[in-house]
RNA sequence: GGCGUUGUAGCUCAGUUGGUUAGAGCGCCGCCCUGUCACGGCGGAGGUCGAGGGUUCGAGCCCCUUCAACGUCGCCA
C-alpha cells in the first residue's frame, strides 16, 4: 500500500480530498465496462463511490475487467473532479471519483443468489439463507442502524434517570406458567432442566427486593410459541423496573423514553401527553386493547335502536342488555361493493369469529339483505348514531359483548388496511389502562390472571377481592402505538401474604407456591419495597420506526416462522454421544425426518 | 393443529379452453464498445414446472396426497 496515501471510506469521498492520494477498500457494487474505460462503484457500509479505471493503468486494467459483482477490492488512486455535467446527484460522493493506480483484489466472491445492488424483493428463506449478503443490503443496513441508534438513545437516557443495567441469567428456573418455556437438559444434574427467561420478570422483582432500586436491561427473552411476523421465538426486551414509585411514575418515565427515542434517534416529534384510554373504553370504541389511532371509524352501539324492532335477531340480542352489544361499523365507500364482495366481507368476519354479519348500503335507497326489517325511525337513528354518508356501508355484529368487540374490532382494522388509513410514516402512540386483573379462561372456566400473577390490583377494591374477583382492576398499564402492543406493565404486589392470597385466587395450593414460586415468595417477606416497571419490545418498536412489517426485518438472524433458523439449519440431530452425557433418550423420530 | 395465498431458469415473474421444442427481464458466460452511473450492442448457456400419485391419446394447466414459504386463527403468564 501506498504510505502517502490517505485511508477513507467509500461515502467519505469528497471535493475537500482533490488531488490528494487515497486507499479505499469495499465490495465491487456495479462494475460498468466500455470497453476501453471501465467505471467501478466500490461500496462500504458508509456509501459509493465511483473508480475510474483508465486504459492507461495496462495491469490494472486487465484485472478490472475480471472483476465481478461483490468481488473486494482495495485501491489507491487520485481524487478527481467529475468532468462537467457527469457528476452524480445521487451520490453524497457524486462529485468525485477515484482515478486507480492500484488496484488489489482482497477476494473473489462467487456469483450471489440475487442482487446485492438494490432492495428488491426477494423470496424470504433465500435471503435468510445467504443473510450475509442481504445484510449488505440497503434495507437491513438501514435497519439494523436504526435498531441500533433507538437502543443507544434508550440506554443513555434510562443512565440518564438513575437507572442502571443488571444482566440476569440465562439459565434459570422452569415455572411453568404463561408461554411454553425451552428447556435446558442439565448435565450435572440427571433429569433436570433450565429454563431459559419469557422474561427477567421475577429476577428484576428481586433485583428491587436486592435495593438496586432503578434496573434497566436489554434482555434476550424466549417463548416456545409458534413465530409470527411480529413474534420470534426469542425476543428482545427493553425491561424496566422502579422501587417506591407509583403506576404514573412508571408511565412518566417510559413515556420520555419513547419520546425521546423517537426525537433523537428519528428525529421525529410526538406530542406529548400521550393518549390514555380505559381498557374498557378502547374495548368499547375500538373493540381491541391495542387499538390503532392512525383513523376514526369507530366501533358504535346500536342496540337501543333495536329494542322494539321488527328485526327479531337483533331485537333478541338487545333484550340482553349489556352482557350483549350490537355493534354499527361505518365503511366509507363501501355501497358499491358487489355481493361477492360482501359475502367474502362476511366469511371474513366469520374467521374473526362471528356468527354473522349484516349490513346495509347507504344511497337514495338503503339497501342490503335486513334493509326490509328497518322501519323509517330505525334506518335515520342508525344513520345519526354512525354519521354514515352516501355511498357508505354500515356493518353491524351482534353478539355477546366481549364477541362483538372482537369481532368489530377486526373488522375495523380490516376496513382501515383497505381504505390505506394505515400509514405508516404516522405514529400514533397511545396508553392503555385499567386492565382486569382477572379474567375466566374461556377454555377452562377457571379464573386466570390477565397479565401476570405479580400484578397489583388498584387500590380500594378489597370489597369485591372475593365475592367479584372478575370485577377487580390492576395497576396494569400497556403502551401502544398504531394497532401494536409495544409493551406491558405493572405496579407489582409487594406484601407476601397479599401475593399468596392471589396465587390462591389462581387455584395454586400451598405446596404448588412453594414448588414454583418459593424463593420469591422468601424473598417477598424480607422487606420488598413497593415497586413496578415495563418492559418494552424492541423489535416491534424498531419494526414500526424503519416502516417494515415484519421483525425479521430489524433482526440480523431471525427465526423463519417455523422456529427454524435457515442459514444455521437449527434446530439439528446432535450425536447419540450428546445425548447421552445429557441423560436423554429420544422417544421417537417421525420416518420422514431426516 | 385449522384456514388463506404462493411454489415455473440463480433472482423477479408470464404461461390462454389441457395440444408441437415452456417464455420474458435481470443475473451468468463469450465477443464488441473511452464518460457511464439500472451504461449500451451482438451471441450463448441455463428448467425434476416443489414432490408423489391419478385422469387423459396428450398435463406447467384438471383431480388426490404431500412438502415448503409467507400471512392468519389457536397459542403467545
Amino acid at each position: 500500500m501506498n504510505s502517502a496515501s490517505q485511508r477513507i471510506s467509500c461515502g467519505t469521498a469528497t471535493p475537500s480530498l482533490l488531488a490528494s492520494t487515497v486507499t479505499l477498500a469495499g465490495w465491487v457494487h456495479r462494475r460498468r465496462d466500455h470497453g476501453g474505460i471501465i467505471f467501478l462503484d466500490l461500496r462500504d457500509h458508509e456509501g459509493i463511490t465511483q473508480i475510474l479505471i483508465a486504459p492507461t493503468q495496462v495491469e490494472v486494467f486487465a484485472q478490472a475487467e475480471s472483476l465481478r459483482s461483490e468481488d473486494v477490492v482495495r485501491i489507491v488512486g487520485r481524487v478527481q473532479a467529475r468532468p462537467a455535467g457527469t457528476e452524480n446527484e445521487r451520490l453524497s460522493t457524486g462529485a468525485v471519483e477515484i482515478a486507480a493506480e492500484q488496484l488489489t483484489v482482497l477476494t473473489r466472491s462467487a456469483t450471489p443468489p440475487f442482487p446485492v445492488a438494490n432492495d428488491d424483493d426477494i423470496d424470504e428463506t433465500v435471503r435468510l439463507r445467504y443473510r450475509y449478503l442481504d445484510l449488505r443490503r440497503t434495507r437491513m443496513q438501514r435497519n439494523l442502524r436504526t435498531r441500533h441508534r433507538v437502543i443507544k438513545v434508550l440506554r443513555d437516557y434510562f443512565d440518564q434517570h438513575g437507572f442502571i443495567e443488571v444482566e440476569t441469567p440465562l439459565l434459570i428456573k422452569s415455572t411453568p406458567e404463561g408461554a411454553r418455556d425451552y428447556l435446558v437438559p442439565s448435565r450435572i444434574h440427571q433429569g433436570e432442566f433450565y429454563a431459559l427467561p419469557q422474561s427477567p420478570q421475577l429476577l428484576k422483582q428481586i433485583l428491587m427486593i436486592g435495593g438496586i432500586g432503578r434496573y434497566m436491561q436489554i434482555a434476550r427473552c424466549l417463548r416456545d410459541e409458534d413465530p409470527r411476523a411480529d413474534r420470534q421465538p426469542e425476543f428482545t426486551q427493553i425491561d424496566v423496573e422502579m422501587s417506591f414509585i407509583e403506576q404514573e411514575d412508571v408511565m412518566q418515565i417510559m413515556e420520555g423514553a419513547v419520546v425521546t427515542a423517537w426525537r433523537d434517534a428519528l428525529g421525529i416529534d410526538i406530542p406529548t401527553p400521550l393518549p390514555r384510554l380505559s381498557y374498557e373504553e378502547a374495548m368499547r370504541r375500538f373493540g381491541n386493547d391495542k387499538p390503532d389511532l392512525r383513523f376514526g371509524l369507530e366501533l358504535v352501539d346500536v342496540a337501543e335502536l333495536f329494542a322494539d324492532s321488527s328485526f327479531t335477531t337483533f331485537r333478541d340480542v338487545a333484550a340482553q342488555g349489556a352482557a350483549t352489544r350490537i355493534i354499527a361499523l361505518r365503511y366509507p365507500g363501501a355501497a358499491s361493493l358487489s355481493r361477492r364482495d360482501f359475502d367474502a366481507l362476511q366469511e371474513r368476519a366469520k374467521e374473526f369469529g362471528a356468527k354473522g354479519l349484516a349490513y346495509i348500503t347507504i344511497g337514495p335507497e338503503i339497501r342490503g339483505p335486513i334493509a326490509k326489517f328497518l322501519s323509517e325511525q330505525e334506518r335515520t337513528g342508525i344513520l345519526a348514531v354512525t354519521g354514515a354518508e352516501d355511498g357508505d356501508a354500515i356493518l353491524f355484529i351482534a353478539d355477546r359483548k366481549n364477541a362483538a368487540s372482537d369481532v368489530a374490532g377486526r373488522l375495523r382494522n380490516e376496513i382501515g388496511e383497505r381504505l390505506g388509513l394505515r400509514d405508516p410514516a404516522r405514529f400514533a402512540f397511545c396508553w392503555v389502562v385499567g386492565f382486569p386483573l382477572f379474567e375466566h379462561d374461556p377454555e377452562t372456566g377457571a379464573i386466570t390472571f390477565a397479565h401476570h400473577p405479580f400484578t397489583a390490583p388498584l387500590p380500594g377494591q378489597e370489597a369485591h377481592f372475593d365475592s367479584d374477583p372478575l370485577s377487580l382492576r390492576a395497576q396494569h398499564y400497556d403502551l401502544v402505538l398504531n394497532g401494536f402492543e409495544l409493551g406491558s406493565g405493572s405496579i407489582r404486589n409487594h406484601d407476601a401474604a397479599f401475593q399468596r392470597k392471589i396465587f390462591h385466587h389462581l387455584g395454586l395450593d400451598d405446596t404448588e407456591i412453594e414448588n414454583r414460586f418459593g424463593f420469591f415468595t422468601t424473598a417477598l417477606t424480607y422487606g420488598a419495597p413497593p415497586h413496578g416497571g415495563m418492559a418494552l419490545g424492541i423489535d416491534r418498536v424498531v419494526m414500526l420506526a424503519c416502516g417494515e412489517t415484519s421483525i425479521r426485518d430489524v433482526i440480523a438472524f431471525p427465526k423463519n416462522q417455523n422456529a427454524r433458523d435457515v442459514m444455521m439449519d437449527a434446530p439439528s440431530p446432535i450425536p447419540a454421544a450428546n445425548l447421552k452425557e445429557l441423560h436423554i433418550t429420544i422417544s421417537e423420530v417421525q420416518p420422514d425426518q431426516k
